[in-house]
DNA sequence: GAAAAATTTAACCAAGCGGTTGAAAATCGA
DNA sequence: TCGATTTTCAACCGCTTGGTTAAATTTTTC
């Protein structure tokens, strides 16, 4: 079903999500588009060390730098998250479905899962 | 809003999902229980690499292992599924809100998301 | 009790990661 | 043009990873 997707593209999804700077930065990006700059300094770390995040972010496809004269603005692709989603979903939902002994211990997709 | 949580569990549970090898396991587990020398049996790596992989999936509280006499069965534990689905389900329905603009260009969530 | 089977642990290796610092590249402002 | 600003690139470091093989552990079977 997944299986012949771009098994690649989503080792990389789940790879950058995988960081908790990085899923700030996502949260950050999420209320607007910003610099590297902008994006870098609240953080405690390096700007080179963020700009690596961005790139790993780049590559999963979540995120887009686009260069705008000496600085470059990132932004968010909320379309990237689509093959996360989907693969977690149906997992879930199999899952669920071979196994709903375990619902009650759940509890949190009651009837309307989503 | 999911910052309070435990990060650190949903870092380990992405950092599980970025391996191939280790969705492949959680696929053939969603099938049934299975003991670790069944998993590993199709796979071309080590009987000892995927007992790592289990590892990695029995931390991030995926799988659970339970001994059996002198083996071991592995059961999948899809209520480890919801922190993950619940960041990723937040997170895009939120930069779907804020970048809808960018709608257009996604054409693939149109007004049923799920 | 000894041999066999199932699994984990330990030691190791090459590669990758997240971080650093410093140099390079591109653009802006004077 | 020169210097400052923004960002990336390169080299490096310590730690982790995914893989190996070999030894240790536990349980079953003879």
């Amino acid at each position: 079903m997944f299986n012949h997707m771009v098994e690649h593209q989503l080792d990389r999804v789940f790879h950058a999500l995988s960081d908790p700077t990085r899923r700030t930065i996502l949260d950050r990006l999420a209320e607007g588009e910003a610099t590297v700059g902008q994006i870098s300094r609240p953080f405690p770390i390096s700007f080179a060390a963020v700009s690596k995040h961005l790139g790993v972010l780049e590559r999963a496809g979540l995120v887009t730098r686009e260069a705008r004269g000496r600085e470059r603005v990132c932004r968010l692709n909320p379309a990237a998250l689509g093959d996360a989603r989907a693969w977690l979903g149906f997992h879930q939902r199999f899952w669920s479905e071979r196994l709903d002994a375990l619902d009650a211990m759940v509890g949190q997709k009651s009837g309307k899962p989503d």
